[in-house]
DNA sequence: TAGATTGTTAATCGATTAACAATC
DNA sequence: TAGATTGTTAATCGATTAACAATC
């Protein structure tokens, strides 16, 4: 039941190598998939069926799959239940993970209590802010704690996941302490590049960023935006009207 | 969808292909580094600095900038405001652009008033739920209004991008009206594939799977998770010491 | 000029796709 | 068996890296 990642060299050596990154982020995509097929009780699926439902193409998905080790069935497709279990177990979302929350502003509050989370097996442990007047107040069912309390909250969350959703002047500072006290992996919604030891596994999510992509591809869309029918030339609008209907 | 630039047609046509999926989603990061550079009063930076700045190959960031048909200066790097400027403009995000939020509960109003919007010019229009008893609240400065108002929402917003922080289950219903209202451009957080026309420009921002590719590292690092135990064994920090400095 | 650094090409690396033999 | 679908290989495509000539 542990890791067999590291399995016995006689297995058919050569077959699986580490997945690829990419392969990896589709992970969660396959078992989301799954898991609604479950829910509508589909016990079989094939990869054109999952392939549909994730967006990935059918050949990607099942040379993902098998450099997993998984065995679908020729002819017939994969094991719903058995596919879905055996990623949850590849993710570690089987076991529960656990989550340090640093930065409970609004974006922490909806980290907080994001169902997304709590049903993947992430358990929230904790949640810290630098802001006194917030310690004490409950956010989905935790009380904050001052930032002071880290490495405490911390020690009492191995292996614990650091989420950072900091200002971005404050990110690196609480990102060093994260690391400081044993912290592998970290999550960080601030827009900064962090600075992190080989061994610590930073991500990053840039909200503004994803928002910049989409405007960079409207910009170059035939009838997108470069044709501003009625907009003013430059200016493009006085932002001070209510806009209500 | 020939990415068609709309630029004076007197430079150097010809040199700069589309930029890849992959140098776009860079661009931002180029564009933070050279904002943060011009706040300490720089004016101009090598390729090698930005970057560092940014965890990009300086090679790969030179391709970029080249593509992009930019100047930089040999011997002496680039000019920081003028290739911030430069950028902004090809991001489309020197024009402000106009943004609706759909689904108003924790994860919408911490959109609604992320600093990171603002700040890159994009303005939240119009905030929209289904929820009768969140009408007329009050979040970020604008007031609340009723899903059904949708449409004239959008209609107050061209050219719009839509934000989807709804539920799951109701995802593809919010997506397929925005579509009909006229959205090119939607930027969703439900973790659902969204089907939509061609036309349109879909990301999807997944929290839980940046957790979960995580976790996956986690699992198959050394120390990381598998020793179940408080793992000393590797870990350089006892965790437990207030570490102030 | 001498030193620095770009813009660009060629080489490498990796990921995706297509195809099909194996086999349920 | 006949039909379906996997697992895997080979071909394609794209992106990153290295190197260096151009040139400020």
């Amino acid at each position: 039941m542990t890791a067999r990642r590291s399995e016995a060299p006689g297995t058919r050596a050569g077959a699986r190598g580490a997945l690829s990154d990419a392969a990896v982020a589709r992970l969660p995509l396959y078992l989301a998939a799954l898991t609604a097929l479950a829910a509508d009780g589909r016990t079989t699926a094939s990869s054109e069926e999952l392939a549909a439902a994730t967006g990935v193409g059918a050949a990607a998905l099942r040379k993902d799959l098998s450099q997993l080790g998984t065995h679908g069935t020729r002819g017939v497709g994969y094991d719903v239940e058995r596919l879905a279990a055996q990623i949850a177990e590849e993710l570690g979302t089987s076991r529960a993970r656990s989550v340090v929350i640093v930065g409970v502003g609004r974006l922490g509050q909806a980290l907080a209590d994001y169902d997304g989370f709590a049903s993947r097996g992430f358990r929230v442990r904790a949640l810290l802010d630098a802001d006194p007047a917030l310690a004490g107040h409950e956010v989905a069912g935790l009380a904050v704690r001052p930032v002071d309390e880290l490495e405490a909250a911390v020690a009492g969350c191995t292996p614990c996941i650091g989420v950072i959703a900091t200002p971005a002047a404050a990110a690196q500072g609480v990102c060093d302490r994260l690391v400081a006290a044993g912290v592998r992996s970290i999550l960080t919604f601030a827009p900064v590049v962090l600075a992190v030891p080989e061994e610590v596994d930073v991500r990053r999510v840039d909200l503004s960023l994803e928002l910049q992509v989409l405007a960079f591809h409207a910009q170059r869309r035939p009838g997108g935006l470069p044709s501003p029918a009625q907009a003013p030339a430059q200016a493009p609008a006085p932002a001070a009207a209510g806009v209500t209907a």
